[in-house]
DNA sequence: CTCTAATCGAGACGGTACGTCGCGTCTTACG
DNA sequence: CGTAAGACGCGACGTACCGTCTCGATTAGAG
């Protein structure tokens, strides 16, 4: 039904103005202008209906990441990142810097390591899932950051940023021959 | 009086259970034997309480930290602060890896921040507080990886890694000139 | 809901054997088998729950004698009013001989003012309220000690009683031609 | 120790501002300006502190009031009780129009039957704990009116009421031969 | 004149009831 | 049938006083 998008776009909203935490469903059905007993039908409880719009977007973010990165390089893939995220500015600060920000980051970090496990390259210097944890969280801890600017910093330099304290370090060690790698 | 010690006890005791969010206050003071209402005495919430805890923790950490970077170097900083927190494992994995890791990320950062503040080089090519953001977040990502860790990797091997993935990458470029610094 | 008149029943039955004032909330809900949270969405104090039993009582008991006044004289009217007492025995001995006697005292006084105030004869010797006072006083403090005799006297003589030295020594004053009236 | 009487003293100061069921023993002394703890070195509860200054001063009242009686004759009696009250407005308004009514009016019955034992006439055409009742409450009513009033009728108009209303319609039943008695 | 002992303050503490809030279940009525 | 409206039981919340207790600090009487 469209009970289920009415709910969705209604916590978002709230989330805008109140932290998760004190959100009660109670205020979600009423913003959605649905009934009680109804959110029931389609969640078991409020995290997972957060859950479910955090999976949907982080989706999005990483199928655009990855054509990006698949098609060009590292760079391009960030670059997508940051763009696409700006883009959608006040859902992802709604997301990154409200109170929903801990099941956003676990969320992330699930897909990210389903990806890694395919895409992974095991004989890294690294421990792999030591790989993704650190770019996950910094770029994370990076995009927060940037949200929460009143005049942000322009996403050319924040994507050099990305690149250069976030991914490279991270990936370089697999190859040590060339320390800082490439385009920039 | 007592009942202060006693209520940090039993709210650690309890957090290597379950997660914090859904422990109540009257599980706490029942653990701690002591009264309901002597709770609000000592906490205007349980939130405080794990504040105050990690608030305490966390000083301990930073002095040990900052004293061994100022008497040798950075590694030996970051080897003071595993060293530490592998001595009292069982509290840091409560600590990092149970609900509480929120709070005690804010409360970490905040720290860092007063340092950061303190002690900062406002020169640097990263905006600084994006350096301390990165530090603090990839150093608790790594921690928390390593407190988990069924066998937990060697300290020297985590220290290097440390080194090299998280605090060089943000502080070299300060001083593009000197790429990757000391040992590796 | 029948929540509503468990409530009544449940708050009558304590007052047989503990005194209101030491009855809580939390006994009556236990007694009447209903939540907690229930009682205040009927009732927002349990004086309350108190003064709407002793208003409906009290209500029927005035609608009775009145009734009976109306149609034939003063005495029919405590006739009917000792009469239906006493077919009541059990729950007014709780309304008038628990701790509840003061709050029926008060919601009686109310009542009869209200009455007064409509039927009333101003041109009295004695000032109106003072009669509604002592005649309302008197009856309570007559019944009640009525109710707690073991062997209770006949109804015939105790309205004999309160007429004769409770209600005629009141009205008396308003009928200068009987016996032991006026200035004076 | 002058506790006591401090407690006393603080107990009738906020009566006059607040009911007694609200008031805490907290205020008590607080207002008297002693050690919570010392409380209960003189009264095991606040109720008990109420009763003590009620029976003080009702004992009083009640001495001077069988003295002129028995000197004179009843209506001197009721004369001494409303002068003695008047005497004492301020306090006896706090007794009677408060929150502690019920207590005094208790104590006034208990006194009241007392005396009534020893010098009661068991012949009497009336019982006589309901001649001892209806004179009590309705003197304490009628003086409870008078103390409310902003105007107080005068001694004399209010003496002459109690006589004609309260007080002979119950003891002339004992000799229904002489309307109005007097001595006797 | 001191030393011991009673008296009182201050306040930590365990406890009970309060009234509120939000939960999730269930029943009923409408469309 | 599916949705609304809302009564209900439940359990945690944080508050207010309760009455008990253990501490000093003062004050007084006995050695």
């Amino acid at each position: 039904m469209r009970s289920a998008e009415a709910l969705a776009t209604a916590l978002l909203e709230l989330l805008e103005t109140t932290p998760f935490q004190q959100i009660t469903i109670r205020d979600i059905v009423a913003k959605a202008g649905i009934g009680y007993t109804t959110f029931f039908r389609h969640h078991a409880t409020k995290e997972e209906l957060l859950g479910a719009i955090a999976a949907e977007q982080i989706n999005c973010l990483f199928n655009l990441s990855l054509r990006a990165m698949d098609a060009y390089d590292l760079q391009a893939g960030s670059t997508a990142l940051f763009t696409y995220v700006n883009a959608h500015r006040p859902m992802w600060s709604t997301l990154l810097t409200g109170g929903a920000a801990g099941t956003v980051r676990e969320e992330f970090l699930r897909m990210a390591r389903d990806i890694a496990t395919i895409r992974g390259e095991p004989d890294a210097w690294l421990p792999p899932e030591v790989g993704t944890l650190l770019i996950v969280g910094g770029t994370l801890d990076l995009l927060t950051w940037w949200l929460r600017q009143p005049n942000p910093t322009p996403i050319k330099r924040i994507v050099e940023i990305h690149e250069r304290v976030v991914v490279n370090p991270v990936l370089q060690g697999k190859d040590p021959k060339t320390p800082r790698k490439s385009k920039r």
